[in-house]
RNA sequence: GCCCCCGUAGCUCAGUGGAUAGAGCAGCGGCCUUCUAAUCCGCUUGUCGUAGGUUCGAUUCCUACCGGGGGCACCA
């Protein structure tokens, strides 16, 4: 009996036990299936499943909730594979299965393996996932890689829901600070001082050389501006390159690199401003152009085009924007840093502006920022002062399973210390270890499985009742739910702590319950049954380490 | 002044209204002739920032305040 199986159960004797307790001339609950959630409660005291639906409903229908809660377990005992029911405290129902319909779910995870916790959320839906669009002009620094691991590990989970999902990464080549990068190159190569509003990095100096490597002709020869152009293009081109090897080495590929620059010269913004104008949102004033976005609650109305002519930032946007509902995206996320998030506002009323829908069309997920830490003290990270901790440097110090999953393990919202000592020494700290070593593990079992005569020719799930075995098999049962709620939250950590979750309890069982017989001992369908509980635990860290883009390694 | 995030064990952090608030690390003490000891077991630590409110029930929701971080351009 699957837990959705048991709350439709749940749900059909509410509805039975509401209907007779009622007066008729009282309102219906109007209750529907969601309202009736199975817990999987943390005291194993309360059973294999927990309800508090009782508690809820006791006031409407007039009734104490230990006499609901009575008349609801009356109807769950009656089910074939519940084992057990009680009314504990103040009306919690709790619901202890028989071993046989919970141990089932061993073979019902190894029978599904890669598919097991996949779910159907997102069938169907196409969203567009804009996430790092770091700038061009240095090495992709903690903060872009925190959001490359969580990003890309976000797309994983909304696939894993069905969604069809295209990675993309907005290239800005247009502005300002192309310029300031390119003056910054030009610089190094004359051997000035860094511009004042300059990049000063030693990288700078890299390129330069590169460029002056690359370039085919003598560009001493030329005047100063062209010069300043050609290390614009080649050095944009190299930093473009480095940034899209340095995220594929570290399991991050986009479907999409898409340059600001396009947008300007297909005239694809110019389109999106003729769309607002036509839809009366646009007006002129002080020489400049403006998206009157305070009709839709931005605090302030927005210049689309200065009064010298060249487009703000914002009108890419426009036109970006545009450009993926053109190419059919229902819903289109944008991760960004937490220094963006008065961004927030502008976007969703541009968003509401063409007619969309924001939190829907438009979804702008802000994360905070990450913290350097040397020596208990903060480092703050500049590009300009040249002060950066890029993306090689986590993986040189502690490789991209440990980097990949200290920064997708917590949630966006907090803010990341990251100790740059602590990470080149003490490595054994990264739960992922505890989780790959589980996993691991269960493929040492299997392997001497084979090798002493279990196989999985016999599975008798009622066999598994030890409690360290109930307690995995309950937390086995959870990866479903939690791999919708990640995708329905956005919030990939929840995978990450769930199997650190999961390897804890198959680490105790372990302890508890041999697969392989001892020494001379017959070889049982017991050690046979736990072969697939054993197989089943591997697939599911497996699943969700995969979901995070780190390997689950069968030998370490 | 306004907006966003955070405040939970010594440290780093989970916990989107449920029962006695958890994990890892750190500390102390135990288990290897037994499927991998990167595991496991035991001990120890909490005004869940403060004060109100809603609720049968609040770490969780609402309000105010305190503390930390970030943001409020015809820069990108």
């Amino acid at each position: 009996m699957t837990p959705a199986e048991l709350s439709q159960s749940l749900f059909d004797l509410v509805n039975q036990v509401s209907e007779r307790r009622r007066d008729a001339d009282a309102p219906v609950l109007g209750l529907t299936v969601a309202d009736v959630v199975l817990d999987r409660p943390r005291n194993r005291d309360h059973g294999d499943w927990a309800s508090s639906i009782a508690l809820k409903i006791a006031k409407p229908l007039g009734a104490s909730p230990r006499d609901i809660a009575a008349e609801l377990a009356a109807g769950l005992e009656a089910l074939p594979d519940v084992a057990s029911v009680e009314v504990a405290g103040p009306g919690f129902i709790n619901i202890r299965l028989e071993a046989a319909a919970a141990g089932a779910l061993a073979q019902t995870i190894v029978e599904k393996a890669d598919a097991y916790g996949t779910g159907t959320l997102y069938a169907g839906i196409k969203i567009n996932l804009e996430f790092v669009s770091a700038n061009p002009t240095g090495p992709i620094h903690m903060g872009g890689v925190r959001w490359a691991a969580v990003g890309d590990s976000l797309a994983r989970v909304l696939q894993a829901e069905g969604a069809s999902v295209t990675r993309e990464y907005y290239f800005n080549d247009h502005g300002s600070q192309i310029d300031r990068f390119a003056r910054s190159v030009l610089a190094s190569y004359l051997g000035e001082p860094t511009p004042d509003d300059g990049y000063g990095g030693a990288y700078i100096g890299d390129i330069a050389a590169t460029v002056v490597a690359q370039y085919d002709g003598d560009i001493a020869a030329l005047p100063r501006d062209e010069q300043q152009e050609v290390f614009r293009s080649i050095g944009v081109d190299l930093m473009f390159t480095e940034i899209k090897e340095k995220l594929h080495g570290f399991g991050v590929d986009f479907d999409v690199y898409f340059h600001e620059d396009s947008l300007h010269e297909s005239g694809a913004v110019t389109r999106a401003i003729d769309r607002l104008r036509e839809l009366g949102h646009i007006f002129e004033a002080d020489g400049a152009i403006w998206l009157r976005t305070t009709t839709f609650g931005d605090d302030r109305d927005r210049v689309i085009i200065r009064s010298n002519g060249e487009p703000a930032y914002i009108s890419g946007d426009l036109g970006y924007y545009l450009d993926k509902r053109e190419r059919g995206f229902d819903q289109n996320l944008i991760m960004l840093g937490a220094d963006h998030h008065g961004y927030i506002g502008r976007m969703m009323a541009m968003c509401q502006a063409f007619g969309d829908e924001p939190g829907v069309n438009l979804q702008i997920l802000i994360g905070q920022m990450v913290n350097l830490l040397k020596d208990g003290e903060p480092v703050r990270m500049s590009k300009r002062a040249g002060t950066i901790v890029t993306l090689d440097d986590l993986v040189d110090a502690v490789g991209v399973d440990a980097g990949r999953y200290s920064l997708v393990r917590s949630s966006s919202d907090s803010q990341l210390d990251i100790d740059l000592d602590l990470l080149g020494k003490h490595t054994n700290e990264n739960p992922v270890f505890y989780v790959q070593y589980a996993h691991a593990r269960t493929s040492a079992v299997a392997r001497n499985a084979a090798a002493s005569g279990v196989d999985r020719s016999a599975f008798t799930p009622e066999l598994l009742v030890h409690d360290s075995e109930s307690a995995l098999l309950g937390v086995l049962q959870e990866y479903p739910r939690i791999v919708a709620q990640a995708a329905e939250l956005r919030e990939p950590h929840r995978i990450a702590r769930y199997i650190e979750e999961v390897a804890g309890y198959y680490h105790r069982w372990y302890d508890n319950c041999r697969v392989i017989p001892l020494g001379e001992e017959p070889v049982t369908d017991l050690h046979r049954t736990r072969l697939w509980l054993n197989d089943a635990t591997g697939q599911v860290i497996r699943n969700g380490l995969g979901l995070l883009g780190v390997a689950a390694p069968e030998r370490m």
